[in-house]
DNA sequence: AACAACTCCAACCGCTATTCG
DNA sequence: CCGAATAGCGGTTGGAGTTGT
């Protein structure tokens, strides 16, 4: 990419483009002990060569606990266009109705295949990758179970927005799995990344096929998914060394995080 | 196989709002 | 109240990957 680098001479330069593994870990890492805000400081305190501005926006969009990747399921589909068509452009807010997405992703989505193309008929539409079909379906029983959010034991409305948000907030929702990779990436730095070197982990990532099927079936493609499949296996050599209490650390770590997404 | 066109999305930029001394 | 610093938001860019020819 073209944004690797800035600055003028006689200042140290920042970088810009692409994260790497290694700033991964150092910003989580560093998250995790100190907690996030103030991000010029942040960012110079952590010894990243990054502006504090890149850093929360890593933090928010793609570290941060409960950031879920993957395709737009098409109970998403129809809360975006259901919030849009009231809201705007108002990505955060849309994005407030669909935990774990952030407002660049449902930015991005818009712009490239709602606004670019017609809406297709339900039937139409891809199958979800992770949310089930009937996701709104299911809500109902979602809210029958939610215990951890008011507005989740509330009962729910009609619209797809509130319906999905329902079925989202429904305990041990399989959905969260999502989150896996990103536990295993904090677990990491909150052990001191174990028994393993992240220079050895970019070595994988770069390796890595650039389109993946997951688990369940569904095709990824792009970037996202195989860095994050990487870091999982990274992170299951980490049991091999660490098995005994690798997990405890990751609940215990996990449960620190001071962000209601934490509580899926 | 090679190239071009297209798609996707991570990251940057500029601006506004909010907070704080 | 004021100005600086910080946080947040929405628009845009550009490179990587995919698909078509």
């Amino acid at each position: 990419m073209g944004r690797t680098m800035c600055g003028r001479a006689g200042e140290p330069a920042v970088r810009k483009g692409p994260w790497t593994l290694e700033e991964d870990l150092v910003l989580v890492g560093y998250i995790s002990q100190h907690g996030e805000g103030s991000w010029d400081n942040l960012a110079r305190a952590a010894g990243l060569n990054r502006n504090g501005k890149s850093c929360r926006l890593r933090w928010l969009n793609y570290l941060r606990p409960g950031v879920r990747r993957g395709s737009i399921t098409p109970a998403e589909d129809a809360v975006i266009r259901e919030l849009h068509a009231t809201l705007g452009n108002k990505w955060s807010k849309i994005a407030a109705h669909l935990p774990g997405r952030t407002d660049n992703e449902i930015k991005n989505y818009w712009r490239t295949r709602i606004q670019k193309r017609p809406a297709a008929p339900a039937n139409t539409q891809q199958q979800p990758c992770r949310a089930p079909a009937a996701a709104p379906t299911t809500a109902t029983a979602a809210s029958e179970g939610a215990s951890s959010s008011s507005s989740a034991s509330a009962s729910h409305g009609s619209s797809a927005a509130e319906d999905y948000y329902y079925w989202c907030m429904k305990p041990n929702n399989p959905d969260q799995q999502a989150c896996y990779s990103h536990k295993t990436v904090a677990a990491a730095a909150a052990v001191g990344l174990g028994g393993w070197s992240a220079s050895a982990a970019l070595t994988r990532q770069d390796s890595s096929s650039t389109s993946t099927t997951a688990g369940d079936g569904c095709k990824l493609t792009g970037y996202s998914y195989p860095y994050y499949f990487e870091l999982g296996s990274v992170a299951d050599g980490v049991m091999m060394v660490d098995a005994d209490n690798f997990w405890n650390v990751v609940d215990n770590f996990w449960g620190t995080l001071p962000f209601p997404d934490a509580t899926f």
